[in-house]
DNA sequence: TGCATGGCGCCGG
DNA sequence: ACCGGCGCCATGC
């Protein structure tokens, strides 16, 4: 299997991607906002390999190249064009729990929010709303799944891996404002 | 197996 | 409105 990474520079700052698939039809495994953070998770996924890899006898290789599907996506969404990147996802490392999680934030449209709590329940742990803050803190791809809409049950912004004021810059590019 | 650690939620003071 | 405490739950070491 081959991995791609790339940069690139957005209204929102640099963004780090890890993607497969041909140019027509991407699949995004990561999209964040460091170079850090994608290398972590590609550890993560060389480590949940390594244990499939016994089985199966597949490896990966890595290289760098750009998407420009994915690149011209989001640069149409932080410009307000689109409010839906259509990107498609590929989830290589995660336990069941977070795959819900991330699934269920998936499906918040644009300009609403939903709460830590909500989004537990949906993934089938109704009193889980803490774990649901740890799986969405592990969000592999930003943005395509809108974690930034998982906000508190009071109403409040609640936290951000990504930085909270990064979060809040997101909701206004959806007409939800934080002054506070 | 146990224990600490979180992007939480709720209730008191 | 702002805390502190306590209960809650999935992970990682």
């Amino acid at each position: 299997m081959i991995l791609h990474k790339a940069k690139f520079h957005t209204a929102i700052g640099h963004l780090y991607y890890l993607w497969t698939g041909t140019g027509n039809d991407p699949e995004v495994i990561f999209l964040g906002t460091g170079s850090k953070s994608l290398d972590n998770h590609l550890k993560q996924i060389m480590a949940v390999s390594g244990r499939a890899e016994a089985e199966t006898g597949g490896s990966f290789t890595v290289s760098e190249k750009k998407s420009p599907l994915i690149e011209k996506k989001l640069i149409a969404y932080f410009k307000g064009a689109i409010k839906d990147t259509g990107l498609k996802t590929l989830f290589m490392a995660g336990s069941r729990f977070e795959r819900r999680v991330w699934d269920a934030a998936r499906k918040i449209p644009f300009g609403e929010t939903s709460s830590y709590g909500l989004i537990a329940a949906a993934a089938g742990s109704p009193w889980a709303g803490r774990a649901a803050g740890n799986a969405l803190g592990k969000n592999p791809v930003m943005i395509i799944i809108p974690c930034h809409r998982v906000i508190k049950s009071d109403g409040s912004c609640g936290g951000f891996s990504a930085g909270p004021d990064l979060k809040k810059k997101l909701l206004e590019l959806e007409g939800i404002s934080y002054t506070t």
